[in-house]
DNA sequence: CTGTTAGCGCTTTCAT
DNA sequence: ATGAAAGCGCTAACAG
């Protein structure tokens, strides 16, 4: 690998110079910089970016933490935070948490021992006081999906409660009286803001929740089966079935089918994120937006304008609105 | 952030004592490396990993590059190759190449100027030669998912040929004739293997290919949809579908039941890959499995052993076979 | 077992 | 416009 030392040597100036055509910050006369590209080329010469890091303290990369590489919402996320991030010339490195305090903490170590410039992060796990510690260190972080008191300015939310309240008034609204529900995990945030969402929704038609309604997934598609299942066994009368997230939808779609239901005819079914493949399961799934691409596309846009003075096309903005989209599972009673 | 100098320090030792207690190869006195310890914990410090490795040469962490950050496919392969690595310390840096041959060659640029000790490629579009080169550098180099002559050693792929081969012997032989065929981009190695091996089942089973039997898609669900309203057109007699991806299945299927078929009552339908959500698809996708998840562990096993002297549990393989998953979406004729 | 001392490859003043 | 030189924070001989 040949060294910014060997390029000088080359093209008879000195390391200086050949820093300067590289950045292309300072000036330097045509000819110089002729004589300088052209030994770059003829050795194949690649800056190598950690001693670049080392020595400018720039790493032109901001870390970005997820819970999970795979699945549709995350694949969201990345995608998107990729995208913008490296139209502006920065790098994303990505890490993931597990929903494991202790690997969240570990990933977001690394992050910072990679010397990032700013960290993404969509932290489930760790703590308040952690993420505030972080925000008061040397390093600009924002945290998506999660809103930390005292930290509004680096956080980025969808109003939870209310796709939680939406969804259940959709199906309401279209009839429905007994209605189950397949929540998340309760520890997490976002999931018991949608099952308060729903309970606000019950009460404000008069409905009385019952807790044999209700069954605690994980998210994950064989939640849903598993919550059809407990709910045809608990709370047999149920017309509608309102799920915490498409994933779980749709593992109980394919568990209601399995036991013969026609969808929408005899159980109607909402989801919550409207990820990628809920247009592409059949009957296609009505479900509430999660705006998680809006939200890694801002988060984006805050990094470039705080830590690298590149102006957001768009205003930044800290909160999001759910709403219902309505296609085929959701039927009228 | 405290350095090591400032630990040194505090801990009344030289820097070369610090940096023994970081790295624990060389041995340190209890009293000493309890000084250092104690030091370390009250600045809070934290090593600088972009200085260790510009000083060590050596990163800890391998590149990644696979064509999209999003989807079933890659997310499988994301998650594996990091769980591997991470359990053995090593840390994963992710690059989307977007099957474009400009990007995936800065990608892969950009993992070589980071300095990894090794890259894991999922590469597209990128030319033989350009790999051939790069195996040639100094960076260990594996390439996922295709097979490059002279690099078999470095290469760990399925055999696509034979697993378009099964779907559609498994079509025939559920006494299947007319059987349409979505491809993915013929340009890609992969979906012109698939294609050649449902064209040799045909063959043997002495059907014709007919060219209004096919479609070529891009490997979304999307092109299910446009393929299975293409071949109702041009190809109407078909009752068997063969898709070259799980993706275009899920689209197709979606497509056929808007269209009033039965599945698999009047249309059987055969995907590739066997993804994750393949089995929560209604009825659950007949599929080929593609080891994904096998080569993306022997990919990693493989840097381990070769770059980081860590032996791999398993023995080192190249060639996969694919297999058919039977499942609910190829009935009997 | 511990300290001294060169670097790793680059950026960035400060001169010229 | 260009060069000299001092680091960035750490590792790795080499001494002792």
């Amino acid at each position: 690998m040949a060294t910014i030392y060997q390029v000088s040597e080359a093209a008879g100036v000195s390391l200086a110079t050949v820093s300067r055509v590289m950045n292309g910050n300072a000036r330097v006369s045509e000819r110089t910089r002729k004589k300088v590209e052209d030994a770059m080329a003829s050795l194949g010469y690649q800056p190598n970016a950690i001693a670049q890091s080392l020595a400018s303290n720039r790493t032109n990369s901001v870390g970005l933490l997820v819970s999970e590489l795979h699945g549709s919402y995350f694949g969201d996320l990345m995608s998107t935070v990729e995208q913008v991030l490296k139209q502006n010339g920065k790098h994303v490195i990505i890490t993931a948490g597990h929903v494991d305090e202790k690997r969240e903490h570990e990933a977001i170590e690394f992050l910072k021992s990679r010397r990032c410039d700013a960290l993404i992060l969509h932290a489930e796990a760790v703590s308040d006081e952690y993420l505030k510690q972080l925000v008061d260190g040397n390093i600009p972080v924002v945290v998506i999906n999660r809103k930390v008191d005292d930290l509004n300015d680096n956080c980025f939310v969808v109003d939870n409660e209310q796709g939680g309240y939406l969804a259940t008034q959709a199906a309401i609204n279209a009839g429905h009286k007994n209605i189950g529900y397949i929540s998340g995990p309760l520890f997490k945030k976002d999931a018991s803001d949608r099952l308060s969402g729903h309970k606000r929704a019950l009460e404000e038609a008069g409905i009385k929740f019952e807790e044999t309604s209700m069954f605690e997934g994980d998210f994950h598609e064989s939640a849903g089966q598993e919550g059809m299942l407990h709910l045809q066994k608990h709370y047999p009368k149920f017309t509608a079935l309102v799920c915490a997230n498409d994933e779980m939808a749709s593992g109980a779609m394919t568990a209601a089918r399995e036991a013969g239901f026609d969808i929408p005819e005899q159980l109607s079914i909402v989801g919550f994120d409207n990820v990628l493949f809920s247009r592409y399961l059949y009957p296609k799934l009505t479900t509430i937006n999660n705006p998680i691409h809006a939200m890694g596309e801002m988060a984006a846009y805050w990094v470039l304008q705080h830590v690298y003075n590149i102006k957001s096309p768009i205003p930044i903005e800290h909160l999001f609105v759910p709403e219902v989209i309505n296609r085929d599972t959701l039927g009228n009673l």
